[in-house]
DNA sequence: TGACAATGTTTGCCTAGGCAATTAATATGG
DNA sequence: CCATATTAATTGCCTAGGCAAACATTGTCA
């Protein structure tokens, strides 16, 4: 075994800095980018924890609660009530599977279909305006470095005691 | 004016693909971050939202509801029940301040404190593991980028429409 | 076929955060 | 000095997510 290099060694207790940190950095931007995006769409009702799985119904990517919810990094309950929420706001409609009566298939209304177009545009524009000033390389160098870092954490996922 | 770059245009509305996006990347990393140092601070009674407020009571950066509040970006009112959780687990205690009477201080327990002592080794493990195989440059060159990027995010606030 | 496993959905109980209103104490300006 | 503004903390009401239990339905396998 062994094939995976060794942990790096950036940040050490003894002079641990918060605010220095890859997490804090990007805990931060996440924030804004959020708190942009959730203003942007203010006008179609959407929040910032429904417009995934909206979108997700709009691409016809999932249509079952069970799928949102993988998809979606969700619990399954949370889905329930997140879809409780968005059809009292007529976004979306609950249907109950003939084939398979365990299913219950979700639609989008017109409003929800209108609201779902948007949400590229959006998002796009927020990004890029996070991105100002970078060149293509380095665009391309940040979004390597934030692969890898996630395929370390599926790599050694809890294996960080292992030295 | 119109120092500041314009927004660039990495991302367009009609190719928009969720999963290349920066904001999906980093929300994925933090994840799996704040995952792994849940996982790692469980025995000490701390949660996600917890070792924040409690690392700063450790340090003395902050000592009271609203500078706490402030400081981790949080609700005086999330605050005050956050608190109230931590209190309830014995990790910290109230004192109503005698010069400014409308000050509640904040003050660690034993226990508290010796489950502060662990934050910054269970950060820097965490967060050097997720940097495996990454050169000092590299690191550097992430930072960079990340800085950036929340400096877009502090000069533009909502400002993106101005095209 | 009939027991058992697996899956889909919902619900209850918990932590958690945002917003607005309330209350108490302090600061400020006339 | 007093009215007013400001600040600190708390509380109620909302959205939101995780975990576990419950229930129905479907799949599997002997």
């Amino acid at each position: 075994m062994q094939t995976t290099p060794p942990p790096a060694a950036f940040y050490c207790p003894q002079s641990y800095a918060p605010e220095d940190s890859m997490g804090y950095l990007m805990r931060q931007i996440l924030g804004t980018v959020a708190h942009e995006v959730e203003r942007q769409l203010a006008h179609t009702e959407l929040t910032n924890a429904q417009w995934i799985p909206l979108y997700k119904l709009y691409v016809g990517s999932a249509t079952t609660v069970a799928e949102l919810a993988r998809q979606s990094n969700l619990d399954a309950g949370a889905m329930t009530r997140l879809l409780d929420r968005m059809e009292s706001k007529k976004l979306c409609k609950r249907t109950r599977s003939e084939e398979d009566r365990r299913v219950v298939n979700i639609t989008l209304t017109d409003a929800g279909r209108q609201a779902a177009q948007e949400i590229p545009e959006v998002l796009s524009r927020v990004q890029n305006a996070h991105l100002a000033g970078f060149t293509v390389e380095e665009f391309e160098a940040l979004k390597g470095y934030l692969r890898r870092i996630l395929n370390n954490a599926k790599q050694a996922p809890g294996d960080t005691n292992a030295v």
